[in-house]
DNA sequence: ACCAATAAATGAATGACGTTCATTTATCTC
DNA sequence: GAGATAAATGAACGTCATTCATTTATTGGT
């Protein structure tokens, strides 16, 4: 039969459905519509509904930017790396519990960006045994600071409960005037700063 | 009626259910059961499984161990916290992406947690609008290393793959002599000490 | 002691959803 | 042109969370 469908097709519809309808929108059901074919059809290709999700994850890390480990200082690459990193995952964050956990084998996008970025710490001059956990520590930091960009702004409102947490409430008021006031950019740029410096000086 | 149902019961039926069959056996119909009592029931005390999955998380929320902000020097606190934290959400990863993005408003579990942790911030001298970035970079943090702490010991193998990703395969294999080294205490420690490290210098 | 109001539990029904499977349909190969 | 094969179909299943009309038990007022 003239094939309809491939991966790579798959692919494409489901992230153009996330990014239209979000993650709940995101069924079998309405990726077929999108495909034109019937539910059913999407098993001759996938073999289930967790494939589609390895594959848009996938595809999504092949657009984190790790050029800067081969061009820029260690500090600079790591910071450029993991802002893109949380840009993506940001809009991302069910993936992440899938990430997280998926082993790399056969994930060859991802395998190259570690690669690359292995190549990275390798050049600044640090231990080989020291990267890994280097990464992992930063990869920990990323996810969560996706996590933490998709929260409200009015998070921190301790409403009712505010007199029982002064000293909360009163740091939360200082960032400024009003509510709405949740840093995430700013914490996630001052705990990454922090993460560079600290396993900066690991280097030999 | 006589009152079988409520929210206490039901939050820890939850907890207990989750702990014998994971977050894939809580469903409201199991719930139910294991509360002796129709799945509809459970809709008189509790609005959605959601709200369900808010009961627990507070409940979580009140084990996790930040003792050591009135007693212990700032770094040892924030180590303590952070393991306890890490430690109880790693089997409850679920709930992260609720936690992270849930308003406190209405949480006076996680509201004492944050008064008493920045309450220390405070008495290790940080500047107030440093203390709550300062708290949510380590939050992100602690859930992705959270998430982490779950993976396979195996994730990092790349398989057939491992001739095109040399310096990433032989950094994972410096971590130990065979497969299962995945360094998740290892990588959660070193990036913990190097937050605290940086963020410790905002003190004024 | 009774009655009305109310809180709580029931069981049947609904509508998503992911997935399976027997069957049909179109294309490729010999 | 025949037969094998890859791909799409549509009906069916089982599992969920959730709703709702109804029943049942308890409470408070007189």
């Amino acid at each position: 039969m003239a094939a309809v469908l491939d991966q790579d097709g798959i692919t494409a519809a489901a992230l153009e459905l996330i990014s239209k309808k979000g993650y709940d929108g995101l069924t079998m059901a309405a990726l077929a519509r999108s495909l034109g074919v019937a539910p059913s059809a999407l098993y001759n290709h996938v073999s289930s509904k967790d494939e589609v999700l390895k594959l848009v994850e996938e595809d999504l890390m092949s657009k984190v930017d790790f050029g800067g480990f081969s061009t820029l200082p260690w500090e600079d690459a790591v910071r450029q790396w993991a802002y893109s990193y949380r840009g993506i995952f940001a809009r991302h964050t069910p993936l992440i519990s899938v990430i997280a956990v998926l082993p790399v084998t056969d994930a060859p996008q991802t395998l190259a960006m570690y690669e690359a970025v292995t190549e990275g710490f390798l050049r600044a001059g640090f231990p080989e045994k020291q990267i890994i956990p280097s990464i992992v520590a930063l990869e920990a930091y990323i996810f969560g600071a996706a996590f933490d960009a998709n929260a409200p702004a009015d998070i921190f409102d301790s409403g009712r409960l505010a007199d029982s947490t002064p000293h909360f409430t009163s740091a939360v008021r200082s960032l400024g005037p009003e509510r709405n006031n949740y840093p995430s950019d700013l914490a996630f740029s001052m705990g990454l700063d922090a993460l560079i410096t600290g396993l900066g000086a690991l280097r030999g």
